[in-house]
DNA sequence: CAAATATAATAGTAATACTATCATACGTAG
DNA sequence: CTACGTATGATAGTATTACTATTATATTTG
């Protein structure tokens, strides 16, 4: 596996970034600490001025690689799904019955995130976290449509769609193939959230894992054919 | 319903408010154009200097009823869920049938919403639409482990461990009831926002419904036992 | 070594998110 | 009908945000 993506990139819709963060040590610096950064105050707090400061730069450098720090969010979160699908094409790729595809891949989308040293100067674990807590906003914005169009959200999708073929061929009659796709990927980072501050509306703790729930909500909606 | 509820009052924490907006002219001004002002032009982009223009009033006369716009979407969010709450109990008391009361209370949290002429200054409908687009940022934020201590989401707890409680009374053998009643009061807008903004990600559309797909989900997870 | 490119430093702007103060209008208790 | 308290309005002011623009200084590369 660490093999495999060794010398990988996640690739990113290079509309997201003025200029690739990859192209330069600034580049990756600006990624890894703004990593650290909205995972310790927030995306609220968090501006390329105090990303400045934190990497000894200027805020005026940050600007040449993102717009603002929406495109950042942007960027974090599809270098996120895109790693999440490469661990799921590999770690399913061999698997040729239908059933134990999906259910693997359910634990994929579900599961704790690992740190992976693929990627040195990204924290995946801190980068899952974000993902958790700020992923919602990328999108619940009036310019979703427009930022749709441009394909800002195009890994995202096309994760909820290799669930959903693999639904359904578990069960090509059941009914919301996408949605219950769907339903997982949100679901996750739901369950982790209330996890970690509503604890009383989940089932999932130290004990239960948001994987055995999907699971078990996956397979009984698809196995009922009614 | 209509008649029961006339003279009823959405009863919401006074520490979400400075002044209660509905012992006042201004205040329910203030309520029911913010509802048309962010749903125009989006919760980022609204602001209370906005707001004031709209409505003819002062920046500063609004800062006397909310301290920030968090707080007032805290306090829509708030107040539509204590109105679906009423629509919940009163709607569903009747019924003895767990079954059939859990199926019911599934339609009306995932339906869409119709005016309701018994606030005349709250137009649900659009204050659905904010719920849906702008809801999760009222808790995904640093400060959601004091607030919610405060109380602010209590409504909305509430409503999760009704539904929790009666997917128990269905089937007291079912692991995850709070997972799966906060999966479908979260999933719901969720999948209202994929139908309008990311229809190839859900099965909702004109002739299949989010009840639909929630109804069949809940049904067939709870009444699998294995 | 010169030229191109990347980064840093500085300054400036409009808008945001408030706070404070004072004026005025309005409603009602005496 | 008036004085008084409360609600609202008007104005001003501040720190921060979210940038843009310009110029200076490194650093890389041809």
């Amino acid at each position: 596996m660490e093999y495999l993506l060794r010398d990988l990139k996640v690739v990113i819709n290079d509309k997201i970034y003025l200029k690739d963060p990859e192209s330069s040590t600034l580049g990756k610096k600006i990624v890894e600490y703004s990593i650290l950064l909205i995972n310790d105050i927030g995306f609220e707090g968090f501006t390329f001025k105090k990303l400045g400061e934190q990497i000894g730069s200027n805020e005026s450098s940050i600007y040449r690689y993102f717009e603002n720090k929406h495109k950042l969010l942007l960027y974090l979160a599809s270098w996120y799904w895109g790693w999440l699908e490469y661990q799921l094409v590999f770690m399913t790729n061999s698997i040729s019955n239908p059933t134990e595809k999906l259910k693997k891949t359910i634990e994929i989308i579900t599961q704790t995130v690992k740190e992976d040293s693929s990627f040195s100067h990204i924290n995946e674990v801190l980068l899952h976290k974000i993902v958790i807590n700020e992923y919602s906003k990328s999108y619940l914005t009036k310019e979703v449509d427009k930022e749709n169009k441009e394909g800002y959200f195009l890994i995202y999708k096309r994760l909820v769609t290799r669930i959903k073929d693999m639904i359904i061929n578990v069960n090509p009659g059941y009914k919301y193939p996408s949605s219950l796709s769907s339903t997982v990927m949100e679901g996750a980072l739901h369950q982790y959230f209330l996890k970690d501050h509503f604890s009383s509306l989940t089932d999932c703790d130290k004990d239960s894992s948001p994987t055995a729930y999907f699971v078990d909500l996956v397979f009984n909606s698809i196995n009922n054919n009614n």
